[in-house]
RNA sequence: GCCGGUGUGAUGGAAUUGGUAGACGUAGUGGACUCAAAAUCCACCGCUGGCGACAGCGUGCCGGUUCGAGUCCGGCCACCGGCACCA
């Protein structure tokens, strides 16, 4: 009979839905295991071949740990609000709900095709609001915590999406979605004080086992800086507050630049002897986008403030004070004290406006370039520093500012707080009216969810507000403190609200009276082993993490860090090496691969690709090999092969090798060394034909990797209960090694051949071995052996002269 | 510029972490089966020289440590990812 893939991937599927082999337990006595993969957004162009890579693995992950015998969540659910589904809602004229549902079930079926173990009963789907009442519930606490807060603040604004982005949605100056330009525009916006968890967001990294480079990206995101603040004494009598790294450097700053939003400008109007100038930068700054600015960061530029002057605190002198788009508004106090001798910014700025450089670190030379080393350099020009390296420079100087009260240390992060607000229809509507006369109130517990209105017109708007704004019925309301004139806050939650909290809620999805309940938040938290793409570190990787720290903080999960491991996958590419795209043309669709080869092989294929966390081409020839190697085990167990359970001597070696290897692998997510060692197992089979218990520890290796073909062959052979459910095999140690070993002979370092001798003999035996093969003795001839080391088990080398 | 990562046959990639480089797969070559093709099975498959046993070379480049380096150290080059006037 053929190996009748189509037939066989639907039967099993529908027997492990009907027996519900994957319905992970709430409470059981077993070890719980917790697997989790990025819920997708259910897009109108289907899953494509890079999503099963991640979802295979893990799906692999938690099938080898349910034979292990752990009690298995792997949930799945959508992550379905969002700009496309409204975009195209827009444009064909139909519901973003009706798109939404649309786009769901033909994903859940996709997802069904490729055979993944998921519990079905427990999907999430972010846009139900029986969800987003819990994602609102969140909301409001942190608005009661004093973590929400408005704030009018200058945003990034794209000009196509017609809507804010958090500063991680904006990348190189473009929308990350859209690619389209993102302009400064000031808005009032709900923001999410994240900046008040950075230090823990840090700190709590050390106790994870996430891949370095997520940890060392989350760090270098949050941005964290020790230094210190001073205050400048000014002609006008106000004082200048600074934040720098280097407070060690303060003898050597010879002007000040502030960016030129500060305020201090402005209360200084009246005083500056060239207003109208100052005016024009100003406005000339304001009108750039954050992309120009950077964009034209090659040459400094900027405007002296005439009429102030400041007082450099440590030298007692008068030093000029600058506006410059190079000083950040948003960064430290939105003031710097220059310091062109050690720092490359204002170095190039002193130059370009001829300001004297003063060297107070010496090691380099100033007239150069800045000096900016902090390991070799030693003080000068700065009274009682002088002589001292830069590390004792700075708590000095820092332990002398703060006796003198004017300075003291102070952390900084380059973080800043989240711009929740987004002008959109499609998501989920953020829970407070505005009073007349109370303000902003929240809407009390008992009124969520708050449900988004049926609308007819969803379009966004050119005034920059949410489509919810021309609800007048909806938006009209009554303040729940006062009962008096209210108006709904129109903006909606972005997209990453409800992938916040989403693995929460895949403990109990059904409770409609906690976001989860207690038991089955410390049943299952922490999630165990979570998998998902590099893109998300600084994104929703970061977001969910500060969630769960507030939901921590509030006591209702019980651990401090939502995911205890976190591992990466590279991308699928196209056949030509590019990122798939539908404009370059190669984009593979699973459905048709399934179609042709069958899901088991596209499953084997994806995870034999190559090194799971690096980016790996597709390859439709490569396919081919994987689907042989499950032919070829068809071919070896389709028909029922008698015996007992045991091992023949000759294959027996292997199978406790491949049962190692394979565990092993699937830990350290080596998928793909794991299938090497089951198809040199399988060629081995074809040279010594397999037992019966030979083939079962086959079927069962195979199993969570092509689940159904390991089924079907697994009835044929009449093995008692299902693959999928079977023990996982056990190795002996003793039994992978062999009596005999080959050991590689060097002379000087160069192989010359091999010999073999008993495993684990003495050193003089393995030396008499080699120093009495023939090829090794001729290499001898009239030379004189004067070492020889020996690796046990490995090689013996020879030195001779 | 700063922070990560990668560089191995025609090709995707392995290599017990300093110990026989190229597992496994693809492509290719030869053979078996077949009227033939496909499929399948068997063998070969880093480069150079040699009929051959064999010899020399070989993991981006240059140097070093070591009995021994794809692996460690120093200096380059190329590509990929992240950050980017963050004081």
């Amino acid at each position: 009979m053929k190996y009748d893939f189509g037939r066989i991937e639907k039967k099993w599927q529908k027997i492990w839905e009907d027996k519900k082999v994957y319905a992970a337990v709430t409470g059981s006595e077993k070890p719980k295991f917790y697997g989790l993969i990025e819920f997708p957004y259910p897009s109108g162009e289907g899953l494509h071949v890079g999503h099963p890579r991640p979802y295979t693995a893990m799906d692999i992950v938690t099938r080898y740990k349910r034979m292990q015998g752990f009690n298995v969540l792997f949930p799945i659910g959508f992550d379905a609000f969002g700009l496309p589904t409204e975009n195209y809602a827009i444009k064909n004229k139909i519901h973003p709900s009706i798109v939404t549902k649309r786009n769901i079930a033909r994903f859940t079926e996709q997802l069904k095709m490729l055979g993944y173990g998921f519990d079905w009963d427990r999907v999430v789907d972010t846009t139900q609001p029986e969800y987003y009442h819990w994602t609102q519930w969140i909301f409001l606490k942190l608005y009661e915590k004093g973590l929400a807060y408005k704030a009018t603040i200058p945003v990034n604004w794209c000009t196509s999406c017609k809507c804010v982005l958090a500063n991680e949605e904006v990348v190189n100056g473009v929308c990350e979605r859209c690619h389209s330009e993102v302009v400064r525009k000031e808005k009032s916006q709900w923001m999410l004080k994240i900046t008040e968890y950075a230090q823990r967001l840090i700190d709590d990294l050390d106790g994870l086992d996430y891949i370095e480079r997520v940890k060392i990206q989350q760090k270098n995101w949050i941005g964290r800086s020790v230094g210190a603040e001073i205050d400048f004494d000014t002609t006008a009598g106000d004082r200048i507050r600074v934040f720098t790294t280097r407070p060690d450097t303060l003898f050597g700053a010879t002007y000040m630049v502030m960016a030129p939003e500060h305020a201090l400008v402005a209360a200084w109007q009246s005083r500056l002897e060239n207003p109208e100038e100052v005016r024009a930068y100003q406005e000339a700054a304001a009108r750039k986008s954050d992309f120009e600015r950077t964009e034209l960061a090659k040459d400094k530029t900027g405007v002296e403030l005439k009429g102030v002057r400041a007082v450099n605190p440590a030298t007692g002198e008068e030093i000029p004070i600058f506006i410059s788009d190079y000083v950040l508004a948003t960064y430290g106090t939105g003031a710097i004290m220059a310091v062109p001798g050690h720092d490359t910014r204002d170095w190039e700025f002193a130059r370009a406006f001829g300001l004297p450089i003063v060297e107070v670190v010496a090691g380099g030379d100033v007239t150069k370039e800045a000096f900016t080393d902090c390991e070799t350099g030693v003080m000068v020009n700065s009274g009682f520093l002088d002589g001292m390296t830069v590390e004792s420079a700075k708590k000095k100087i820092t332990q002398w500012l703060t006796e003198k009260g004017i300075g003291s240390e102070k952390v900084n992060y380059k973080l800043r707080d989240w711009v929740f607000s987004r002008q959109r229809y499609w998501g989920e509507p953020i829970p407070m009216v505005y009073c007349d006369t109370c303000g902003w109130v929240p809407l009390p517990e008992s009124q969520l969810p708050l449900l988004l209105p049926e609308v007819e017109n969803y379009e966004t708007t050119d005034n920059g507000e949410s489509p919810l704004d021309r609800m007048t019925d909806w938006v009209e309301t009554t303040c729940p403190h006062c009962g008096g004139h209210a108006r709904r806050e129109t903006d909606t939650m972005p997209q990453w609200a409800g992938s916040s909290w989403y693995f929460l809620r895949y403990m109990d999805p059904h409770n409609n009276e906690a976001l989860a309940s207690p038991e089955a938040l410390e049943y299952w938290s922490p999630v165990d082993w979570y998998n998902g793409g590099m893109e998300h570190t600084t994104l929703h990787l970061l977001y969910s993490r500060f969630w769960h720290k507030f939901l921590y903080d509030l006591g209702v999960v019980p651990t401090s860090e939502p995911y205890k491991k976190r591992t990466s996958h590279g991308m699928i590419l196209g056949e030509d090496g590019q990122k798939m795209s539908k404009s370059r043309g190669n984009v593979i669709n699973p459905n048709d691969v399934v179609a042709e080869f069958g899901a088991d092989t596209l499953r084997l294929y994806i995870m034999f690709i190559g090194d799971f966390e690096k980016a790996a081409p597709w390859s439709t020839n490569a396919v081919k090999g994987c689907k042989r190697f499950l032919d070829r085990i068809w071919n070896l167990a389709e028909k029922r092969i008698e015996g007992d359970g045991g091992y023949s001597s000759a294959n027996e070696k292997i199978v406790h090798r491949t049962i190692r290897k394979v565990g092993e692998d699937i830990e350290n997510m080596k998928f793909n060394t794991a299938i090497a060692a089951m198809m040199s197992l399988v060629n081995a089979f074809y040279e010594t034909k397999p037992t019966r218990g030979e083939i079962r520890t086959l079927l069962t290796l195979l199993s969570p990797f092509a689940p159904h073909i390991a089924e079907e062959l697994w009835e044929i052979q009449g093995f008692e209960g299902l693959a999928c459910q079977a023990q996982w095999p056990v190795y002996d140690e003793a039994k992978t090694v062999d009596a005999d070993r080959e050991i590689a002979v060097q002379v000087g370092g160069k192989l010359k051949t091999t010999v073999t001798v008993p495993a684990d003999c003495d050193d003089e035996v393995a030396i008499a071995a080699a120093t009495s093969d023939e090829k090794i003795r001729r290499l001898m001839e009239g030379k004189q052996l004067v070492r020889t080391i020996v690796v046990k088990n490995k090689l013996v080398n020879l030195i001779l002269k």
